[in-house]
RNA sequence: CGGGACGUAGCGCAGCCUGGUAGCGCACUUGCUUGGGGUGCAAGGGGUCGCGAGUUCAAAUCUCGCCGUCCCGACCA
């Protein structure tokens, strides 16, 4: 049993005026947190409490599925050379030399370390599949660490990885790992969705995110809630209500039409008199064709113009807007930006406003060298009659059709969803919310075991490489997530399985012989019990014991006064404020039945 | 990396413009008081005013440089 008169929980009447969010301010109010630099953070007593709790669920579950490992945060240079990502991470790799002047670095995630072992001491397709996991601290320089422990520098992930001979073993290994990080995220009482996520350029065929809720958030989830689709905005996708297409004018071809000054997507349709869902929006961008230069030092965080720069086109219906991720993705992983004014010269022979597919020679597919690509979205595939630019100052064009008047590169979805639209599957509205993410799951592919040679005999003798699955959970996150979910102006609460404490027992006058026994005595029996206790035995008033016990989280309170002549104390359920009075007698059989209970 | 703000006691802030004894609330210590929602009274302790230069008889205050933190953007396995 903690007597709080002798553990230090520095709580706080005001927030450091750093703080913004609610976790960020009231973690730092409850005494869990304290900052040491920017992304930097301690844990006192009860920040550790909570984060050892949420450890233990999740080797609790981890261990039904897979074996846990320690590997060293402090890695040599030759490791992350060997699978390319030395360069590959740039900035956000802290780097240092050892006193010989051998380059380091602090491990911002394990996929090397893991591999390693497995191309040393994996050697048949028998020892297949295993799962190994630890739960290790990961350092990473953010560009911007931000609200308090949302965005650090430095903080303890679970990451799992798998090997399997083939891909239905990863399919199951994957499985079992999205049901395990359910469990684990149910333990820890908090609501979640799992999205699908777009997985990137590196050969990754499949991930999921889970994300919780938050205004606090920086991811933006699509969801539906008829249905329960949901998917990361860079991947989600509604489905349209039909547009009308225009008439042809004229013979059908191509036609002029003179738009003197008319430049914005609204003008012109205001102009002519037709709806921006009938005109084509083009975006000139430029990308890179050049991945880094492997196996050096230099690191390319600005796009760099050049020769190697190439261009691509984007058309989209007047009133969407572009998804860059989307794009990027659609290339194959590479930086976009947008084209300067000279290189939309160059290309279109027309300023910025009248620009529009026709006259360019375009790439007829995306493995056509050099040569411009032009992306259409989906969304514009079977449409007929559309109007754009003319590359014409001062001029658009009637009657585009894709596919007939212009031949688009490829047609891709380059489309970002708006709330409100139907959803894909159930045609109900769709939401679009800020979330935090607190795990990922991803099927990784042959990625690393193919750059770093890792092979076993498969039984027909033959050398294979495992197929890789590469999962992840951050242990602060998933506090800091419950802590938004669960809050008010006074403070938070937890699960009983992740607060430092289940119970708080408060002496309303500790100078009351009675009512101090009294509350010594309930906080044995509940110990004895198997819960674990805080007892406030601290000689101060009730109303600065109420306020401390609503500040820190702590999901029960039992307040000890004046009714223990009558045996009897009251019971306060932290989420709801509910209070209820309770025999002394009584009172470990009320809390096996409230243990039970949503918090 | 671009833009903005801030840095004075553990926390929240004033003082700076107009240079001259470093202040307030909370917290802390001691005594009394009070005892169901941050009691009241009294007496105390605690500050390299982020760091370094410069101007000046004199710098928290003016000038320059640096560092740190936060916010917006860029970025984010």
């Amino acid at each position: 049993m903690h007597r709080w008169s002798q553990v230090f929980i520095p709580t706080l009447r005001e927030a450091p005026a750093d703080a913004e969010v609610a976790s960020h301010k009231l973690l730092v109010r409850a005494g869990y947190i304290r900052q040491l630099g920017a992304g930097i953070y301690s844990f006192l007593f009860l920040g550790n409490r909570s984060t050892q709790k949420i450890m233990r669920i999740v080797r609790e579950e981890m261990d039904k599925i897979g074996q846990e490992f320690y590997l060293p945060a402090l890695n040599p240079r030759e490791i992350w050379e060997a699978s390319g990502r030395w360069s590959v991470m740039g900035e956000n790799m802290f780097r240092l030399k050892d006193r010989k002047g051998a380059d380091l670095c602090l491990g911002m995630t394990h996929e090397e370390i893991m591999t390693d072992i497995a191309r040393k001491e994996l050697r048949s397709y028998k020892q297949l599949p295993q799962i190994w996991y630890q739960i290790q601290t990961k350092f990473r320089d953010e560009p911007r660490p931000k609200s308090g422990l949302l965005r650090v520098r430095q903080f303890t992930m679970k990451d799992s990885y798998s090997f399997d001979i083939d891909a239905a073993g990863l399919d199951a290994s994957y499985q079992k790992h999205h049901d395990v990080y359910c469990r684990i995220f149910d333990r820890c009482g908090l609501k979640y969705v799992v999205i699908d996520a777009h997985s990137g350029a590196m050969g990754g065929s499949q991930s999921q995110e889970f994300m919780v809720r938050t205004p606090a958030g920086e991811d933006l989830v699509v969801s539906c809630a008829q249905c329960g689709y949901a998917a990361n905005l860079e991947k989600a996708t509604s489905k349209l209500a039909p547009v009308e297409d225009l008439q042809p004018e004229g013979d059908g071809k191509p036609l002029e039409v003179h738009t003197p000054g008319q430049k914005t997507i609204e003008e012109v349709a205001r102009f002519l008199g037709v709806s921006p869902k009938n005109k084509i929006k083009t975006l000139a961008m430029m990308i890179s064709a050049e991945e880094p230069e492997r196996g050096t030092t230099r690191i390319p965080t600005k796009w760099e113009p050049g020769p190697v720069s190439r261009a691509v086109v984007v058309l989209l219906r007047g009133d969407h807007q572009m998804n860059e991720v989307k794009l990027s993705t659609a290339l194959g992983g590479k930086d976009v930006r947008p084209m300067q004014e000279e290189e939309i010269l160059a290309l279109f022979h027309s300023p910025a406003g009248y620009l529009g597919p026709l006259g360019v020679d375009w790439a007829k597919n995306m493995e056509e060298p050099r040569k411009p690509i032009l992306l259409v979205d989906k969304a514009l595939e079977e449409r007929v009659n559309l109007i754009g630019g003319a590359n014409k100052e001062n001029y658009h064009v009637k009657n585009l059709t894709p596919g007939k008047t212009f031949h688009p590169t490829a047609y891709v979805d380059l489309r970002s969803v708006n709330a409100g639209e139907p959803c894909p599957n159930c045609g109900a509205a769709l939401r679009i919310d800020t979330a935090v993410e607190i795990g990922h799951i991803f099927k990784l592919g042959y990625k690393y075991t193919h750059s770093m040679g890792a092979t076993v005999l498969d039984r027909n003798g033959k050398e294979v490489a495992p197929i890789m699955g590469s999962y992840g959970i951050g242990i602060e996150r998933i506090l800091t997530a419950a802590v938004e979910q669960n809050n008010d102006e006074n403070g938070f609460w937890l699960s009983p399985a992740i607060a430092p404490f289940e119970v708080v027992v408060v002496s309303t006058n500790s100078s009351d012989e009675k009512i101090r026994t009294a509350a010594e005595g309930i906080a044995r029996q509940l110990e004895e019990s198997g819960y674990d206790i805080l007892l406030d035995d601290r000689d101060e008033r009730p109303g600065v014991k109420f306020k401390d016990a609503d500040l820190v989280g702590i999901p029960f309170r039992i307040n000890i006064g004046k009714k223990v002549t009558d045996d009897t104390v009251e019971v306060v359920q932290r989420s709801t404020l509910h209070k209820e009075d309770v025999k002394i007698s009584a009172i470990s059989e009320y809390f096996k039945r409230l243990r039970q209970m949503p918090t």
